[in-house]
DNA sequence: AACATAATATATAAATATGTATAACGTTTG
DNA sequence: CAAACGTTATACATATTTATATATTATGTT
């Protein structure tokens, strides 16, 4: 039955990598992993630099945060975010060198 | 304008990583992949090794193929297919090592 | 303490996208 | 033509996204 364990166990991993690739799957949620790259921001911050409307932005802050891939720090009224895990910030990179390098930019306007 | 046209860049960017994100996020899709990293392979035994049944199977194969992540050939009756990038190479390898490696791996029967 | 304001979060509902099962449809080969 | 291999269409269920409204928490003022 080694097989069959095997397939179980891929089945796992392969259901819980997917979960963490949905996290990942949003445009917006991109954007602001993006941002946190640089460093910690506050919610008001990142909603200034993506122009994304306040209560979505806190809803994709929400879906980050509970899946991990972002951690609050709150001081005051405000909440600063900043990136979770290596496993995150590796990501941001394999993607950034597929789709933001030179070769893969499109300029139409 | 460079903050703004660098905005609309970076929304781009993220839309298209977004999408081929979208691809990846599905365990069946996964497994499917990662059975192909092992080279090619025909539709019915990709049914066998993953049980799933053939017309979801052929489903997950297409999103696969429309979004380029894929490559069929086609041969008599069977349709082979095998991985068409080294950008979906690359991320198979990125998260087989996050969820596949020793570290993660969870015994619970 | 009572009230106002600022920053963020949550709830709800409508719109859209994704997943899945079944049935019907093409192709290739014998 | 019939059998084998895949694909596409249809219908339905579920999940995700997005907008609007409302709630919460912290701070400042009187």
């Amino acid at each position: 039955m080694d097989a069959a364990i095997d397939l179980k166990q891929m089945q796992q991993s392969a259901e819980n990598a997917s979960q963490f690739l949905r996290s990942l799957a949003n445009r917006d949620r991109l954007m602001l992993l993006c941002h946190l790259t640089r460093g910690e921001a506050c919610v008001s911050e990142l909603e200034e630099q993506s122009g994304i409307h306040q209560p979505s932005l806190s809803q994709q802050l929400g879906v980050l945060r509970r899946e991990g891939l972002i951690e609050p720090r709150k001081q005051g009224k405000r909440v600063y975010y900043s990136i979770a895990s290596d496993n995150v910030r590796a990501m941001l990179v394999q993607l950034y060198s597929m789709f933001c390098s030179q070769e893969t930019v499109t300029e139409d306007d």
